[in-house]
DNA sequence: ATTCATGCAAAACCTTTGCAATGCC
DNA sequence: GGCATTGCAAAGGTTTTGCATGAAT
């Protein structure tokens, strides 16, 4: 599938139209809606997974993959995470409400280094 | 402001369409648009924010009682979260990329209590 | 022959915007 | 009069769906 070589191809967060518009590079009839069913499919099979990283659209990438995100509300620059990052709130959001967060799903927000003093205290 | 009123009573998660239907309960003739407006000027004012808490429309509350949301990808069900819970997050992600989160912005996915042995070890 | 995935167009969903009309100072 | 706010309708961006065509088994 030209799709998965397009998700294979670039290990990054792609929306659905950049997918779509790699797979009509080659194949220029297929339809943005076929890639949209197809990631639909990858993602119940968990070849893939989206994240929002802001209010723009979803990003998908293949599951192997997975990590957290961080997102400037000020840049929009974008951090990946590693997982242990998250082990803290892991811990806390299990004993305190037995709760098993997956953190890859939504980005947290905030400010990165080179905005954060620009709100100011 | 009714908009106020609408926010003040109900100190929970209103989308917007929500908002609107109860200040159109006693003045009928607001429109949605108006609603829309109204919680982006007090978004910027600082009085309200605005919250994702899954793939559905996006939800509103005072700010002043801004919090951390958890919301199991399962069944849905959320769980408001005290900001003590994000501190260990917060320190990793400050140390470790000088980020400061904001915390309240989107939820934090995963599996409730009632959920997470359904998928198993 | 039946099944299934595709292209296309259209809808759905949430939100924003252009514009004319209304009200206020 | 001028300025800001509203209602309405229309568009915007992202994603989903209905349907008929066509391929593959």
């Amino acid at each position: 599938m030209l799709l998965l070589r397009a998700l294979f191809e670039s290990q990054g967060h792609r929306t659905a139209e950049e997918l779509g518009a790699e797979v009509q590079a080659k194949t220029p009839e297929v339809h943005i809606s076929t890639i949209y069913r197809n990631l639909d499919d990858l993602e119940r099979l968990g070849v893939v997974v989206h994240a929002h990283l802001g209010h723009g659209p979803a990003t998908y990438h293949l599951a192997a993959g997975a990590h957290g995100h961080f997102v400037c509300e000020e840049c929009g620059a974008m951090i990946e995470a590693p997982d242990e990052i998250f082990e803290g709130l892991a811990r806390a959001a299990k004993s305190r409400f037995d709760f098993d967060i997956n953190p890859h799903h939504f980005a947290v927000l905030g400010r990165c280094r080179g905005c954060h003093e620009a709100v100011g205290p």
